[in-house]
DNA sequence: ATGTCTTTGTGAACGCGTGCACAAAGATAG
DNA sequence: CTATCTTTGTGCACGCGTTCACAAAGACAT
């Protein structure tokens, strides 16, 4: 088997742009509220304002996947539902490790939103001895000794790591040694992975940082002139220069 | 453009496009980290390296904040932390609310990634009585009517949301009406707020279908043939029932 | 069958983000 | 002071994603 390609529709699976993909989640989530409370066909618009998105962009991320409407009423609901879940992969159970069992990871583990969507918390493993038998969230920790057996014996492929930084890197390393191809990584670390291995990550400081970046903004639309009371910051070990000073120099004053 | 002015921080916080906003912290770790090892100065090419990012688009990115670097040397760590910490808005003290003290929450309130780098827990608020005056990280937790009280007399600006999807919508709105302009939303729920008020999502759930869409095309590049088992069949009598549901998301209320 | 009305699917224009490639700036050596 | 060498800052081109606007498709009524 060669690089075949040539049984796949091509317009379908081949080429759904990344953004595309990202928001495919959302509608779902949408379109499964709506299947429970048994509505049978959805517009674009109404789709559209229930996934907060733009019903063009929603009309043509669909067009990605198909023809799955029916102009002048809209779209199917359980076809929909159908359809997203298999084009995302839902439709087969993925057994997930998650590694690093601290707050957050204990967290995870008892997360709901995973086991709803076909993702299943198949271990829980730690770096620390005395957790190891420990259950948590009904599932007993064991021990990263054993984390290639344990990654192969359950046929793992997704890794969520939650690690402390210092330790993420080498458990990245094992994970992907092991098997695992697709690692959701929650710790504040630059991960190198070798080609063909997927990693997304999730930082929580860095979302804040953001927000409070806008929220600076916001507050100091006015009074731009008062955040002078910061010094410039220190001199620093200042190496190789002179008094010249490579310092400051500019600092708004 | 620029006309060579040089002296004013570049152009303020006005243009400053958005993907380089979400880099700058992915810079300012990496610069940390330098500064801790005493690193005077470094290049934009190992920064880049270490921030994982391209150098071009590190010095792109660099160059909206001002010329802030020497040509045949590279960036002097301290200052460029300064910078950027001042441009982000770190440099002032940021209250933080976590609304909804589940596994999540709780974890969310332990983390230390928050309170290092000028964000800091201010109050937890949850809705079940139970939990009012129970300490979690250090403190107390306190009852969701007090919300608006809370809230102004801590001068909490930044809300973080940590409840079950229900409750998600009710809850912004309260923060909203109390002062709060910017949401950290980890409820798979579309929030809907007014003008002004930002809001960043982070969903669990959605980060790891992504990783199974991707997950799926790397396993079935060549066994794409089974996709054919289940019946889609459309125009349904509302047949699926099943666990589907994303109700369970952080912990019940 | 024909006409009207609704909603999809998409061509095309636009704007943002990325990466290349290079001239300008400054350090360093002679 | 001049030459050389390093690294920044950025003009430019390209590709992706978003949005508009509308023709085509089909439902529904007459």
């Amino acid at each position: 088997m060669a690089t075949g390609r040539t049984h796949r529709p091509a317009t379908r699976s081949r080429g759904i742009p990344e953004a595309t993909v990202a928001r495919l989640p959302l509608y779902l989530r949408a379109l499964t509220a709506l299947s429970e409370r048994s509505v049978p066909t959805v517009s674009s618009e109404e789709l559209a304002t229930a996934a907060g998105v733009n019903s063009a962009k929603l009309r043509k991320d669909f067009s990605y996947l198909g023809s799955y409407g029916t102009r002048g009423v809209g779209y199917d609901v359980e076809y929909l539902v159908y359809q997203i879940s298999r084009e995302l992969g839902l439709t087969q159970d993925w057994p997930v490790a998650i590694v690093g069992i601290g707050n957050l990871g204990a967290a995870l583990a008892n997360y709901g939103g995973f086991a709803s969507r076909g993702f299943r918390v198949a271990a829980l493993i730690d770096a620390d001895p005395a957790m190891a038998g420990t259950p948590v969230a009904g599932i007993a920790v064991q021990h990263t000794d054993d984390l290639d057996r344990i990654i192969s014996d359950n046929g793992v492929s997704i890794g969520v790591i939650t690690t402390p930084p210092g330790a993420a890197q080498q458990v990245c390393d094992r994970l992907v040694a092991a098997g695992v191809t697709s690692i959701l990584n929650f710790a504040p670390t630059v991960l190198s992975v070798p080609e063909g291995v997927d990693v997304r990550k999730v930082d929580l400081s860095i979302e804040l940082q953001i927000l409070a970046f806008h929220e600076q903004r916001k507050a100091g639309e006015d009074s731009a002139a008062e955040d002078e009371g910061a010094p410039p910051m220190r001199a620093t070990p200042a190496s190789r220069k002179g008094p010249d000073g490579d310092m400051p120099a500019v600092m708004p004053a």
